[in-house]
DNA sequence: GGCCAGGACACCA
DNA sequence: TGGTGTCATGGC
């Protein structure tokens, strides 16, 4: 039995039509998509959803208001999703670099025109690596990148792909084989989000059936 | 009661 | 460059 082979953006297309799931990510503004972004890793959306909640409760979640609060004022309202000293510290740096900017993520890009030297400049954060500046990148400064997360990994591990191993590798694999809108790379990463929540659980990624009749070259 | 979740980092060889 | 320990809470 061959498998058909199928490129990166085919695996976008293979999600949408075998789930038809959303991919969107459910916020109300980019402040939310930030903290977000921060609070979640490595801790589940659960938990960094209860953390949001307790900073709407005392701020608003308006930008400016969470920029006047202190690490230390941060630490119980994000105390909830775990890892809170670092994240904390995180939050607040984030949240006094965006206030050098006005709170202006165009400012920012027009420091930054290039899409390279604004990923450098993310990863001068403490806290923020790899996955955290692509999200960053793709959600707030609107950049069409690709999330290697650990669900890519698995999900282009499960199609063969040696590439999906690195971090790096197979987000330069994805991107220089796939022409997508902004609003469908951002869909992509939903989709792979949905894929290891809803469908891959616990399993390796050689043991989900979507695997089975493609490859990816 | 151990294990892990939508990571990142310091330290080590 | 690659492997390992650490940071921490909440749910199962």
């Amino acid at each position: 039995m061959d498998k058909q082979v199928i490129d990166p953006e085919g695996v976008y297309r293979l999600l949408l039509d075998t789930y038809g799931l959303s991919g969107k990510w459910e916020a109300e503004t980019k402040w939310e998509i930030a903290l977000g972004a921060f609070l979640v890793q490595n801790t589940t959306w659960h938990n960094t959803q209860i953390s949001i909640k307790k900073l709407g409760e005392v701020t608003g979640l308006d930008p400016i208001v969470i920029s006047e609060l202190t690490a230390e004022e941060l630490v119980p309202l994000i105390y909830s999703s775990g890892f809170h000293s670092s994240k904390s510290r995180l939050i607040f740096e984030w949240f006094q670099w965006m206030k050098s900017y006005q709170f202006d993520e165009l400012a920012i890009l027009h420091d930054y025109p290039d899409e390279e030297g604004l990923r450098k400049r993310l990863l001068q954060f403490k806290g923020i690596g790899n996955e955290t500046a692509d999200v960053l990148l793709l959600y707030i400064f609107d950049q069409a990148v690709f999330v290697a997360d650990n669900y890519a990994r698995k999900l282009f591990t499960g199609f063969g792909l040696a590439e999906a191993a690195d971090y790096m590798s197979l987000k330069r694999y994805v991107e220089e084989r796939t022409q997508l809108s902004l609003e469908e790379w951002q869909d992509f990463r939903g989709q792979i989000l949905n894929f290891g929540k809803v469908f891959l659980r616990g399993k390796g990624p050689h043991e989900h059936e979507l695997f089975e009749g493609y490859v990816v070259q």
